[in-house]
DNA sequence: TCTGGGGTCCTAGGACCC
DNA sequence: TCTGGGGTCCTAGGACCC
């Protein structure tokens, strides 16, 4: 008896998605370190977007601030970011995965997504999609095959660079047990280091721990979440619903830190237009504030207001102005930021990012 | 090494209500 | 004099991802 092909997650993943971009509108970098990132400066203050193979060879990696990057890698290429191009080439990649039969698409980013399918052979369905992301943009891609979306994500990283690499239950613990809970997705420095003053090193601790410490320990959702994140448990649906914006925001770092409160006041106002700009676009009305601002040399403080639900700029900008009366006088500001949050429509999905709760 | 800019979601604690 | 138990909303901040 033959039931109905199994369903996968496929992920698919971009190999050095921004450099590679760069690489086909400057043939001449092909096979040289490239560094992309801020405004190509790397005497600013601004850290490297993606950094080519060859690049991360002299040690260079994203979130690298630039000037350390340029230092290790003297003669590596530095682009600036350039967003548009990639949001472009991203759209392209994607219409190739939405083209692929049976496929059910859920974007993450520029250069990922989730790619649901039933098929009986989930390796040959992921070389097709190599197959057709490159012969529509010239990228290569790796591709990770799971049972859940957890699995499919952290198996990609396995498959690279144009590889493919299948991470079920099976193999989940074979695969993945011994390694620190750090190389999970949606464990960072701090939760793995709070992991381990619980006793959990390795992702197998993780997988067999009593959720009762966890729980105590990070709260009733994410305490769960954890637990089963260390087995690679979850959902496995992929959900190709539009995404609806939260909300939009612009934060800006300054080269020379901000003294003067007028200083201040003109650099939350412009900020603030490109940010109502946004929202003007969505048609959506402001219901929320956020000021973010850092003082230096590194001290972030968000200050948070709801108000009442409205389209009216003037509004919006004399709420705003009450959150900048709370920043602190006489402190250098290194960085502010301005973002709105915009009411929900009735009919949108409720929101799952894919390090939280309902995955 | 001295840390961008775009996001999302979770939690703690206080205010307030019945 | 001593202070329940349930709930909601808001602010501030934490953490993570690409």
């Amino acid at each position: 008896m033959t039931g109905d092909p199994r369903r996968w997650v496929l992920h698919v993943d971009l190999d050095q998605f921004i450099a590679a971009v760069e690489v086909l509108r400057h043939p001449e970098l092909t096979g040289k370190p490239l560094i992309v990132g801020g405004r190509g400066d790397p005497t600013e203050r601004a850290v490297v977007s993606t950094a080519s193979y060859e690049a991360r060879e002299f040690g260079v990696g994203s979130g690298m601030p630039l000037r350390i990057a340029a230092r290790k890698a003297p003669d590596a290429v530095i682009l600036p970011v350039d967003a548009a191009a990639y949001t472009a080439a991203s759209e392209e990649v994607m219409a190739a995965l939405r083209e692929q039969p049976g496929a059910v698409v859920q974007v993450l980013g520029w250069d990922e997504a989730f790619v649901g399918v039933s098929t009986d052979d989930p390796e040959a369905y992921a070389r097709g999609i190599q197959a057709a992301v490159l012969d529509r943009t010239a990228l290569h891609c790796s591709v990770g095959i799971g049972d859940t979306l957890v699995r499919a994500k952290v198996a990609t990283g396995f498959g690279k660079p144009q590889g493919v690499f299948r991470l079920t239950a099976e193999n989940w613990l074979e695969v993945m047990g011994f390694r620190p809970t750090i190389e999970l997705w949606g464990v960072g420095t701090k939760i793995s280091r709070r992991l381990a003053g619980l006793g959990i090193q390795t992702v197998t601790d993780l997988a067999t721990a009593d959720t009762d410490p966890l729980v105590a320990e990070f709260g009733p959702r994410m305490g769960l979440w954890y637990a089963q994140l260390g087995r690679g448990d979850g959902s496995s649906v992929v959900d190709d619903t539009p995404w609806v914006p939260r909300g939009h925001g612009r934060e800006t770092t300054y080269q020379q830190d901000l003294a003067e409160p007028a200083q201040i006041d003109g650099a939350v106002r412009e900020l603030l237009a490109q940010v109502l700009a946004d929202v003007r676009a969505e048609g959506r009305p402001v219901v929320g504030l956020t000021l973010k601002v850092r003082y230096a040399p590194f001290f972030t403080k968000i200050y948070t207001k709801k108000i009442p639900t409205t389209f009216d700029p003037d509004l919006v900008l004399a709420k705003t102005m009450e959150l900048v009366e709370r920043i602190e006088p006489d402190r250098p500001v290194r960085l502010l930021g301005v973002r709105a949050e915009m009411a929900m429509p009735d009919d949108a999905r409720e929101g799952h990012s894919p390090t939280r709760s309902g995955w």
